[in-house]
DNA sequence: CCTTAATAGTGTCACTAGGACACTATATTC
DNA sequence: GAATATAGTGTCCTAGTGACACTATTAAGG
């Protein structure tokens, strides 16, 4: 209750995490331990600790430490999401976060009954996930896609040093379309946020150029479209 | 408290409304009636009443309504702002708004004490807000600036039937620079949400067409660089 | 009237980003 | 050392847009 003598509707976070494996786009899922929607599957979140948590994404990454045992490379808000009718408990407010992680397994117990998963995205339909979190989902692809489009966003999904080919297989898999290997080098030199490392990296033919990213740079703001 | 034993953080909504008249660029806010920050300037916003508002949008449109009496030609999420430090009541989770109308005064005694008013944005460095709300504002602005660039917003500041002119003339306010009244026809044009009407309007000089939304469209979707 | 000023709207050139795609380069494998 | 596979470049074409001079249409005032 608020001093006005309102009820408060509940406050929680959920995590829509990206990351690619093997030219396939996957969602991390945790199998709800606790009624509502017990066993089922659903996005990694829960209620902010005051006392723990700095901010939401604080919580939010809190939350998925502590649900999967991983911290994502990059989380921004996505939307709210609110009604009376979207949680049994009563009028719930969620704030969604998109999260990318380059693949890393999960090991699938963490302390408790509660388990964690990586699913695919294109097999998501098939599941009965808990809440509107289906709706969460698609909303957060819809934003995936938009950013591969026009940032450099997908990064996040390699590791530290990357070859333009995994970049490439990383955004045709993000738009579920080929990419034109010629004008994602161009973005990468227009964008003037990585360097070329000394190292090289085998790969069937050619070795290719590793790049990193440079120190100090902001990934986020930068422009122009690719493949619209 | 949740049935987890936690305590909830509070949670509001505030509204960043821009408007634009004499080719200046306003934002509504409201007085306080009561503590904290009793009497100072702050975001229109408040508590969501769960029985009233059917979602966090119908607030925001409530409190709009409820604060100054306007109703939002255009309203989206802008952002969510949380942490302890920013409510002296206690831990707070503020999600912002982001809205758009056509100008309009303020009648500005609503039902009590509490006083709505339009204020230059260029002005509000020299006011001291409530809470962080600079801090929202700034970033609601930021967003403004950064949509009038790629899409049509703007529109949201002009009446049904507005000219080129005045489209021009409320872009040039948002942007503080000035643009080319040729590229905005032919976004004009390329975005193909726009009619012409058989009315046209005097100013001065040789009469503008009138042009208006066609209906149905999504102006939300809509891209394409200006000025940038 | 006819001229001037004011605003509306067009024609067109140049520049840039990006798609398409053929070309060269360098590695592995047999 | 040829075949193959992947990496990387050269270059043309098109579309979007800034720049800016041009034409068009109105009101106001001699």
């Amino acid at each position: 209750m608020t001093e006005q003598g309102f009820i408060q509707p509940l406050f929680t976070v959920d995590n829509v995490m990206f990351a690619i494996n093997n030219a396939r786009l996957y969602v991390l899922l945790v199998k709800r331990a606790i009624a509502p929607y017990h066993n089922n599957w659903s996005l990694p979140g829960g209620f902010v600790d005051i006392a723990l948590d700095k901010d939401v994404e604080a919580c939010a990454m809190r939350k998925l430490k502590q649900k999967t045992g991983l911290t994502p490379a990059y989380l921004e808000q996505l939307e709210v999401f609110s009604g009376a009718d979207r949680d049994p408990r009563g009028y719930s407010v969620s704030l969604a976060f998109f999260a990318l992680l380059p693949y890393t397994p999960v090991s699938s117990q963490i302390n408790s009954v509660s388990q964690a998963s990586w699913w695919p995205f294109d097999q998501l339909t098939q599941l009965t996930l808990a809440f509107d979190h289906q709706l969460i989902i698609a909303q957060a692809h819809q934003r995936l896609q938009q950013k591969a489009l026009y940032s450099m966003l997908p990064v996040f999904c390699l590791p530290a040093t990357f070859t333009v080919g995994q970049l490439k297989m990383v955004i045709e898999t993000i738009l579920g379309k080929e990419i034109q290997r010629k004008s994602l080098m161009r973005r990468i030199e227009a964008s003037d946020m990585f360097t070329l490392t000394e190292q090289k990296q085998v790969s069937g033919g050619r070795q290719a150029q590793l790049y990193q990213l440079k120190p100090g740079v902001d990934i986020t703001h930068f422009s122009r479209n690719m493949g619209a």
